[in-house]
DNA sequence: CCGTATCCTGAAGGATACTG
DNA sequence: CAGTATCCTTCAGGATACGG
């Protein structure tokens, strides 16, 4: 069996890297809620409840700087912010979606393996 | 457009629990490691390069603890010791064949979000 | 309304050395 | 060969308070 070198691993394996580009608490959700249509900053924090304004500014940066989201300042008083995603982020939606439909059929599976997760790390 | 509720994105949503499951450093390469046939540690070692031996047992660990992996160890010196997929552990190669598949097809897309992510954090 | 700055805790994960 | 134990660094991400 052909070994996987540890720079292949680390860098060059796109499978493990769009896993930990998902794997950022708030990113699925953003991507997914943005896929709906443009949003304001107060809409999506409506939208996902639990969100930090601390963590909805610093998740939306962070998908700015990756190219997959865009931000549009209106110059009006009060401020006018929103979001949308780029053509990148468009894409992106793709295996977000993919996984969502395989879950969404397998909810329950994953739902053991989660739950034995949860339970093995509070023992 | 309709709320997410906080415990609905922390504890219901399989697409995140998903993600997250996914997104531990060497689940994947395990998982799908493993799906080619059961293996012994070494084995394992071998061909993750890169994974310490702490890291190997860990995961393997967890995976197990989740009704993922199955050890069977057999009684001989020196200790023979054998990792296999439990019927669980083989429908997680699903979502992950599924991912591996389209990161296949847009690995350039990934690589790009990737890098701009790389590249930013770094500044 | 929208964003920034600071502080703080837990958890991930690597390095290393030791056991049977 | 397989596994355990310790130490240490980094960072995600939450709480809180302030600014335009």
């Amino acid at each position: 069996m052909k070994p996987i070198s540890k720079e292949e691993y680390d860098l060059k394996c796109s499978t493990r890297q769009l896993f930990e580009l998902m794997s950022e608490k708030w990113v699925p959700g953003l991507i997914y809620t943005l896929s709906l249509g443009p949003q304001r900053p107060g809409k999506l924090a409506g939208r996902l409840q639990g969100i930090s304004k601390k963590m909805l500014t610093q998740t939306l940066r962070n998908l700015e700087d990756w190219g997959v989201v865009k931000r549009t300042v209106y110059d009006v008083v009060p401020p006018h912010v929103e979001y949308s995603l780029t053509s990148l982020g468009e894409k992106m939606v793709e295996p977000i979606a993919l996984v969502h439909d395989w879950a969404q059929e397998n909810r329950e599976d994953i739902a053991k393996v989660f739950g034995n997760r949860l339970a093995s790390k509070t023992s």
